[in-house]
DNA sequence: CGTTGGTTTGAAAGGACTCAAGAGGGGTGG
DNA sequence: CCACCCCTCTTGAGTCCTTTCAAACCAACG
């Protein structure tokens, strides 16, 4: 019987196969005979939105690969401040320090309704062990985390908040024609990113909207007018 | 003939058998068999303080095991600042971007004379294969740079920066009895690991030596007097 | 002994924080 | 269906911390 957290909903066992995003996520380069020797299930959830999927010190069990959604990273210091070092996009994989220690290291929770793929860790390593296309992958899944953790880092975490906030807008955005639309989150998670609090991400989306670099603001979603005006914006700050 | 920089020496090549830091570094787990699959050369190199060992965009063919000194990883954001996204110890691998990419994602130099081992990405690659022992080890290297990177991030640009001063010492501290030393950089460097401006780190320094906190400011380290009351201080603020 | 690069210190300005009040939206119960 | 509550977001005013621009200081070096 499989455990479902009370946020949380089974949706079966996954179908790796014929999984829709499967060639950005881990199995990528797999083929049918990698497929053969995988026997632990792999099991597919829903988790609403502010749910938790980990804690920081619990005990390590799965990696994760997110299908649909957004989710964040925390890290806890010890004198309880906070701060989110990853925001998790469709086709991440988190978790993975499964992989190397009995704990996870930071907080994984949901932070709009997602739709997830659960890995037993022993899946994983015995994979890894005899299929180099799935060490192959799983080095470049550490790669692609490390650069994204360190480029976050270097990017919203300088400058004005307004100008944070234009890269962070940049990096989310999805475009459709001329126009794009960035999605929003808590204004307090927001400020777990960037490095202020919320009263300060308020202030400066209101002042963005009225220099005309976003507009529609909402409680979810922002729409961008003008791409190249942001861009400039973004690297000149005004 | 081996291609040395105007500010690097080069030390001849590593016989990584006998190397005193093996078991902190990347062929820790290797074995006779293991070492014998080594044919290119592992060169031995030797860089000033403030010397460059790569910079971000450049071809990516080495990765590097620090053996001495401090580096900085600095990564250039597009409008022209910059970040420094990790401090390099004795000990840790660098430059394993290569492995992924052709280019460095961001530039590598020298806080201090520094002693390093340099490793063609093809022998990596090549030994990973056929190696199960290194693949394991590179798995475990990329999460240490993930783990350092993110909790690097957390800790120190989160608080006043006295705070995130108090934390950095107590990272890199030699413990040495009941006292502590812990080095310090130029203070336009330190700025850049903690995102505030030189002259501001100055004055944290002042203020934290009158204090009690510090003691012994010189140009390249500080006294940690009471290690305990340096921890309560970066834990409250007081 | 005058440069030079790095560090310290000062004063004023600016950006983010704090505390606090008010507005908006979604959900619940009468 | 409306009133009410709760949670989140917005807005304001004053304070605090960091930045900015400048000047002085210091040690190393030719």
């Amino acid at each position: 019987m499989k455990t479902i957290d009370i946020k949380s909903a089974w949706q079966g066992n996954s179908d790796c196969n014929t999984c829709s995003i499967r060639s950005s996520v881990l199995f990528a380069e797999l083929n049918e005979d990698d497929f053969s020797k995988i026997h632990s299930p792999i099991d597919d959830l829903h988790y609403e939105a502010n749910s938790a999927i980990y804690h920081q010190g619990d005990f390590a069990e799965f990696l994760y690969t997110l299908r649909e959604g957004y989710i964040k990273l925390l890290h806890l210091n010890t004198d309880g401040s906070s701060r989110i070092v990853r925001l998790v996009m469709p086709g991440d994989l988190f978790g993975m320090e499964a992989l190397l220690g009995d704990r996870y290291t930071h907080s994984a929770s949901a932070l709009s309704n997602v739709h997830l793929c659960r890995l037993p860790k022993a899946l994983i390593s015995q994979l890894g062990e005899e299929s180099p296309r799935l060490h192959r992958q799983m080095v470049k899944k550490w790669g692609e985390a490390l650069a994204q953790s360190e480029s976050w880092f270097a990017e919203l975490n300088t400058g004005r908040i307004e100008v944070r906030l234009a890269r962070f807008f940049l990096r989310v955005a999805k475009i459709s024609g001329s126009m794009a639309i960035a999605p929003l989150f808590k204004r307090e998670d927001m400020g777990l990113m960037m490095d202020v609090k919320f009263e300060t991400i308020s202030r400066a989306l209101a002042s963005m909207a009225e220099q005309g670099l976003i507009s529609n603001i909402s409680r979810l979603s922002i729409q961008i007018p003008n791409i190249e005006k942001l861009k400039y914006f973004s690297q000149f700050g005004n």
